[in-house]
DNA sequence: ACCTTGGTGATAGTGACTACCAAGTGGGGA
DNA sequence: TCCCCACTTGGTAGTCACTATCACCAAGGT
């Protein structure tokens, strides 16, 4: 069938994408996100609402949507088997933060200020966790076979990822001035005791 | 003016808040929270749907409101201060759950699986969790002045409301055979290390 | 040259939610 | 006891997110 063929159609929906959503943050930064509409979003794109929908299923999505959360969940996998979960997934977080913010932070720093002052939007973003949350158990799928284990990987995981989200939260409210990956791994240190050689 | 006179006002106002609840997830059990509108709820209510709106500013409140948050806060607050602060929200998470489970589950299970498999309910539930974790720093208001300290509050604070959905998550797939007051301390257990018995 | 596929657009809905305004009712002060 | 008023409720008409269904057009491979 057309397995790599449309690369060219696949560059222009990525591009139409990437449009679409920077007028939606640039808009809602100014109006604000309740007091901007789809509508409007979709003549300062220059399409109509119904491209918009079909590119992003929901408003929220305008926001929300990125790449990063399958490339945590493969830096997690990658760890070494032999640490304890919490200090794995915590490494793989901090590492991954250095990636991201090693770009430009401004146009993250605005999604991410919108996450968080917009209570649809943070309700859906730690929502997301649940995916990464899941994305990681499966990801040990060989080590944790039996149910508890999961439960047990499931519950570090949303832990790390929840310290996570509060390092986020810091990183927005202090405009990113603070290099993001130091709050994380302050805030690890804080939820799960800060000697950094020996397990607890 | 009216400060505690209007007693009886307030509880014919529970009691309908109570009644509309019921009829709501009685209905959204049946045929599904998304296959129900609230025009329907405020139907087998005998209400009309502007008092529902009035109760419940969203539909989403239907199924999430509850009198739970405070109670939780003021336990922690209660702790004894000198031990780790995830001991101390644990411990009150632990002991929340014994009183929780105490009475009636079905009607909390029955919100609980609705909150889990519907993905709005799931994101404003999880979403509470800022609002506890708030109280949480604001109730140690004394103990953490500087900011550093409150960003470390709130990141173990964040953790522990993080494991305890995973374990609700858990209860709730079980349909309530588990204590959940055990699943609550082995999923703390399992994130951060306190298992008295066997320190991973 | 076909014609299949994928992106786009217009129309007409549904349903959550919000003013705004009208009416009844119970409770407390005169 | 009676009346006033706050509180609760109901109706109407709207906005807006989102969906279903139609048709159109522009590539791209055969």
């Amino acid at each position: 069938m057309n397995e790599r063929h449309s690369t060219l159609r696949d560059q222009r929906r990525a591009e139409t994408q990437r449009m679409i959503q920077a007028h939606a943050v640039r808009l809602f930064v100014r109006r604000g996100y309740d007091g901007t509409t789809v509508n409007d979003v979709a003549a300062a794109a220059g399409v109509s609402p119904m491209t918009v929908y079909r590119h992003f299923p929901t408003k929220e999505d305008l926001v929300l949507a990125d790449q990063n959360g399958p490339l945590v969940a493969d830096r997690i996998a990658a760890t070494p088997a032999g640490q304890p979960l919490v200090r794995r997934i915590g490494t793989a977080l901090v590492e991954s933060a250095r990636t991201l913010t090693a770009g430009d932070d401004r146009f993250l720093l605005a999604r991410l200020r919108l996450m968080i002052s917009t209570p649809a939007l943070r309700a859906r973003h730690l929502d997301n966790h649940h995916l990464l949350q899941q994305a990681i158990v499966d990801g040990l799928g060989d080590e944790a076979t039996d149910p508890d284990a999961a439960f047990r990987a499931a519950a570090a995981a949303s832990a790390c990822l929840a310290v996570m989200h509060t390092a986020l939260v810091r990183w927005a409210q202090d405009d990113g001035r603070t290099d993001l990956a130091d709050l994380i791994t302050m805030a690890l240190a804080a939820a799960f005791g800060d000697d950094p050689s020996r397990p607890r």
